[in-house]
DNA sequence: AAGTGGTCTAGACCACTAT
DNA sequence: TAGTGGTCTAGACCACTTT
């Protein structure tokens, strides 16, 4: 009943986040167990003196973090861990951009060329269309870590091609900064094997693993104008995530 | 000014929700290019007749789909598309799981043995403690897909084997009943070669690309129950994601 | 000083579930 | 019918940025 735990009204954290915690913490000790039912949203109003608002707040955030379900008219319930569904994430991508200074972008190659049947599909033009092919390494403490290779529409009318070459830069892509002319961008990943020129690239042994992480990126015509891949060496990232109640 | 755009008081769609749409539509169209500030709280309050808390909940929808981002004091502003800290959902999973009668586990080995070093450490017993081993193939359509390897603590006092075994059968793991005794579980992800072993079990040709995810995971007291690997075949497995403003 | 995002209240009404 | 989740209001106050 008296668990002395209270929102702080004076803290920095909002109060909101406050509960968010306390809950967290209920339920990963065990209070709560998975199929349990919370306390329905008024006892947790009574409980910790907040208005609903903040306490359907709190429970929407436990809704999204997946710590818990609720069904209308019944209650709160604990879901336990599933791997249904899950969301991964690259922290590689991050630290690497962040490290500006350690990490430079090589151009290996950049020519115009004729789209062949495959990318003129997925730039949707017509095959034989012109596209300027670039190949980018990306070394990280001088070690080349990401290799890339994408096609551009070459469409000398509206944006010019040093233009494009600039928004498709890829750290104006990682960094987000927000002048950039794309409106939305498609990524696939698959599991891959280097290839004897690839490895070469990558500095490393061919036939070992690797992430390929197809993308097309759109401008706000909806219209494809950058198709390609990027080559992640398969010791050099991984993708983290956990289920169930995370501790942070 | 007028853009007849309006928010339907007796629709089924809730305001917040409608009002996310709206903007989110603004958007791809390129009616607010990255970059642009969109009209204030108070004006889409005016706007669209709707109480600040609306307005406020429908923008924090619109942050977390990293489709804009707030300064206080200043603004909300529009977001080019950016890769970092993307998270990527695997639908396979979810189609797999719930695609059942044509998913079957099939149990090919379950054994106890002597831990070795590296299980020892990551299940923090003793080298040499006993676990039981167990190798699963799932099956999708006759089709093997997924080589799961694990390994589980031997405790015979408190959870009995078979309640282990049950617990951590992978069906009750991705479809998580609630009725678990696992409080959480990390996963991570790399890319993979097969060796001839795995190849034969998944049907496939050594040295061709999969997913290995391992996992840990853990009960209510924080101990490791389960430590192992799903190595998916990587021509049956994609992650996808959407950078910047997404369709749906 | 004025405007902006961010949090919060104390109620209200509705749709749904349980009994 | 009583209790539950879900949405929404019309204000309030605060911290911050802009001018």
């Amino acid at each position: 009943m008296d668990d002395q735990t209270d929102i702080k009204r004076r803290g920095f954290i909002p109060a909101y986040m406050q509960l968010v915690n306390i809950l967290k913490e209920q339920i990963a000790d065990g209070v709560y167990l998975p199929g349990d039912r919370l306390p329905s949203e008024s006892e947790l109003c009574k409980k910790y003196r907040v208005s609903p608002m903040t306490v359907r707040r709190s429970i929407n955030v436990l809704i999204d973090h997946r710590i818990v379900n609720t069904i209308q008219g019944s209650g709160t319930y604990v879901k336990g861990p599933d791997l249904n569904g899950l969301t991964f994430s690259m922290d590689e991508f991050n630290t690497i951009f962040t490290d500006r200074g350690n990490t430079k972008v090589k151009i290996i190659d950049a020519l115009i060329i004729k789209s062949d049947e495959r990318a003129a599909k997925k730039l949707q033009i017509e095959p034989g269309a012109k596209t300027i092919l670039i190949k980018r390494v990306l070394i990280n403490r001088g070690d080349p870590i990401i290799f890339h290779k994408e096609q551009l529409v070459y469409d000398p009318k509206s944006p010019v091609i040093e233009a494009e070459l600039e928004v498709t830069s890829l750290h104006g892509l990682f960094v987000g900064t927000g002048e950039s002319r794309l409106r939305k961008g498609n990524l696939v990943i698959e599991a891959a094997v280097l290839s004897k020129e690839e490895a070469e690239v990558l500095n490393t042994v061919p036939m070992s693993p690797a992430f390929c992480i197809e993308h097309i990126f759109f401008d706000f015509n909806d219209k494809p104008v950058s198709w390609g891949q990027f080559l992640c060496r398969g010791d050099r990232f991984k993708f983290k995530t956990t289920a169930g109640v995370s501790s942070n």
